[in-house]
DNA sequence: TCAGTGATTAGG
DNA sequence: CTAATCACTGAG
């Protein structure tokens, strides 16, 4: 796997519909428990976006939870679910826009629950700042990948149209 | 298809 | 305080 360039801020700010296409082929590091690095291609992520999308957790507006999808692009967005799984998600866009990017896959490791047990993402990793962080950031190796699009998983709840939104990317 | 499992949330 | 919900997974 190529070295890469850490994504900046300018990468994250823009519109969650921008940013979830670019991320399939960018490379997540990680830092482990022994304090060495590990590097994952992302293959696989979601575009939640902002309080009109019924799928989005902010949808319901801020609460404990959502606050950090408030926050300008750039910072990771936690959640425990379905009381075994944390979802590791990227947050997008400018300040007071609630957008975020669920990475659903990464190399190896297929299902956005089964990720985050394999490399040890929890809750300690809420708010995290990936242009600044010393233990998670994404870079860009600069190779050209085609991405495929599909609509939403495990949405059903939100409705037909939110359902029904391409905005599910794959490589 | 379906249960496990517990944080999060709205509501009393 | 209670009860419902849930951006998942693995077993059958």
């Amino acid at each position: 796997m190529k070295e890469g360039i850490r994504l900046s801020k300018d990468f994250y700010t823009r519109d969650v519909l921008e940013v979830a296409p670019d991320l399939p082929g960018k490379i997540l590091v990680i830092k482990l428990e022994d304090g060495s690095f590990k590097r994952f291609k992302i293959t696989e992520v979601e575009a939640y976006r902002g309080s009109e999308d019924r799928a989005c957790h902010a949808f319901r507006g801020r609460t404990p939870r959502t606050e950090i999808m408030y926050h300008e692009g750039g910072r990771l967005y936690i959640y425990f679910i379905y009381g075994m799984y944390w979802m590791l998600n990227i947050v997008t866009g400018d300040n007071n826009i609630p957008q975020a990017v669920l990475i659903r896959g990464v190399d190896g490791y297929p299902g956005p629950g089964k990720l985050t047990k394999s490399l040890g993402i929890d809750k300690s990793f809420y708010g995290e700042d990936l242009v600044l962080s010393e233990k998670i950031w994404v870079e860009d190796t600069g190779s050209v990948h085609t991405v495929k699009v599909g609509p939403r998983i495990g949405i059903d709840y939100a409705g037909e149209y939110w359902k029904s939104r391409p905005w599910r990317y794959y490589l």
